[in-house]
DNA sequence: CTGGATGCAAACTCTTTGCATGCAT
DNA sequence: ATGCATGCAAAGAGTTTGCATCCAG
């Protein structure tokens, strides 16, 4: 139980020390290794704003770590997905986002741009669940997607050919 | 009004009369075309007992019309999408799967195998509605994407070892 | 007739895999 | 010292695009 040892210390310095701690003992526990990549990506993906690519995500790494690989990223990302420290989402165009937010929230997702917002609410889905179990299905959770138009796809769709100012 | 011309009833004869004729209608009030392979897409998609990936999809259509090719039905899959009459899912697991259904319902996916079912109930999603409009965002509809195992999976999760009948 | 739709093939994007090197343990 | 993780490159899967031909209107 002692992480005094100061090897990895400067990769330490430059990222969020709780993330990095808390990842460094859950991989011993199972028995894998704490490399500075995985640290690096862990504490880059949680101090994410919202939602980010695997290649967003490359990119705030590398900027910090130059050398890391965008195979190194998705190994992790599954690693971490696995650890429940993110969530991959299933996005309309094209490539996957990751999820920093591991709490209960719900999504908003823009049928013209694709991007995905949070969204908080209490959502009952008392029945649905219900019926999922009779179906023989073991839920892990829920979550609510709304699919419409972000503000600034609603804009534009009005006031299309208005693009002064 | 008159459909009497039998310029494409050996088409028909092998389709859903009604989605096609419907179909049919709905092209020409956007001034598109309604050709045999869009009639035959359309038809096979409504008949599907569930989701169905774009290969599939070509598949099917191709034993009752053979030579239509993947990007055609990718094309039509996409006009149907525009015309309400299936709505495309993002898939987990690569692919995206193409819904029939185009009534409010929810789904279960299984985060082992990623397969998609429906799953019918009421769902009270008032405050996060109410929250994404507050947002600036302009909702079409919601549904719940219950994240769990399936009953198959499920039950390789609890006997591994055991494959015996 | 005429322009939109099709079929073919190739390009394109995103993601995963194989293998030699390197480093955490 | 040991073997898992990395980086590189290439393969793989799914989807989209370009263009010549064809057919619905």
């Amino acid at each position: 139980m002692d992480f005094g040892e100061p090897s990895i210390c400067d990769t330490l310095a430059r990222m969020s020390t709780d993330v990095a701690a808390d990842l460094h003992r859950a991989l011993r526990d199972r028995g894998q290794r704490a490399t500075p990549q995985r640290l690096m990506i862990a504490s880059t993906v949680s101090s994410l704003p919202g939602h980010a690519t695997a290649e967003q995500i490359h990119g705030a790494v590398a900027e910090r770590m130059p050398g890391v690989s965008l195979p190194t990223v998705y190994a992790t990302l599954e690693l971490l997905e696995e650890l429940g420290l993110v969530r991959r989402l299933a996005s309309a165009t094209g490539s996957a986002v990751y999820d920093p937010r591991t709490d209960a929230h719900h999504h908003l997702v823009c049928r013209r741009c694709g991007r995905i917002a949070d969204v908080d609410g209490a959502v009952d889905d008392a029945a649905v669940m219900h019926a999922a179990r009779r179906a023989g299905f073991a839920p892990d959770d829920a979550q609510l997607v709304v699919r419409g138009l972000c503000a600034d796809c609603a804009a534009a769709a009005q006031a299309p050919a208005a693009l002064g100012s």
